[in-house]
DNA sequence: ATAGATGCAAACTCTTTGCAGGTCG
DNA sequence: CGACCTGCAAAGAGTTTGCATCTAT
């Protein structure tokens, strides 16, 4: 789930070493992301951060996640509901489940060799890949929920 | 390039199994999806529509777009970039140069196999699958362009 | 002390919607 | 003719920015 060490101290040092002071809405921005599996949207986050931090403004809270993302304390990804961010940094791919919508992590065992296989082609240098896959999880396939949702809550 | 057969009257016959009319602009916009391989954003179809029906609005771009998407004319994709269409709606992989922003079809030879290997985790059904490569193509390479480039045209 | 970060509000971009009028079949 | 579609303008969502103030180092 963690890729650069997060624990507090290792994390403001890192920050530092980054040019970036560890102020409180940054570190508990960083928490949060970290501390949820959701892959969470800048709103999602906003709203978490709030709990703590009543009067944090949204502005904060996307310079950071932008920032962080872009010093690859977290990984942004985008999706037709929307920007996501990851604090899970790590080479991962993902399953997102077209019934619920939830987004599941899935280890690149699977899909290991994929660049490999690419990379011969002609002229192009693979610097990275993604691969997302779409479905049922087992929750909705036991339920039998029938028509894949629409208009998703964006969490 | 082509799943359904986009001949004039080809389109014409299942446009209207659909229960869709084929209005001048809608025509018009298909064939500009369909004419490119840039995919394109719905302002990049705009400005081209417009070239060759100056009234139409970004409205009508957008509703055709989402429209003729919905019913599997052109594929729909969200990216950093924003969302784009294109008119290639047989399955394929992409690679985007982040040099130069370009984006690539890549056939799906590379990746054949990925779906199949997921499959077998626990509970998930895989329905589809996607593949997004990420590095630098022949010619940016060739030019030696160093850095990426952040803010992209979005053409 | 001071570079950097924050909160607020306004601005911006992209996309959708309501509606009166136009068009396809 | 009637259902569908369009253009226009206004509204909405999501995100960014300018600026005065504050704060971490």
């Amino acid at each position: 789930m963690i890729t650069k060490n997060t624990s507090a101290p290792a994390v403001d040092a890192t920050l530092r070493a980054w040019g970036l002071r560890l102020t409180r809405q940054r570190r508990i921005i960083l928490e949060v992301v970290h501390a949820t599996d959701a892959h969470p949207t800048a709103a999602f986050v906003y709203r978490r951060v709030r709990r703590r931090l009543p009067r944090v403004s949204l502005a904060t809270v996307y310079r950071n996640l932008r920032r962080l993302a872009a010093e690859g304390f977290l990984a942004e990804r985008a999706d037709p509901s929307g920007v996501r961010f990851d604090g899970n940094t790590a080479p991962h791919d993902h399953f997102t489940c077209v019934a619920c919508g939830r987004i599941y992590d899935v280890p690149t065992r699977a899909t290991r060799g994929v660049r490999a296989r690419i990379a011969v082609r002609s002229g192009f240098e693979v610097l990275n890949h993604r691969v997302e896959f779409y479905g049922r999880c087992g929750a909705c396939r036991r339920q039998g929920g029938r028509s894949p949702v629409k208009g998703q809550r964006r969490s």
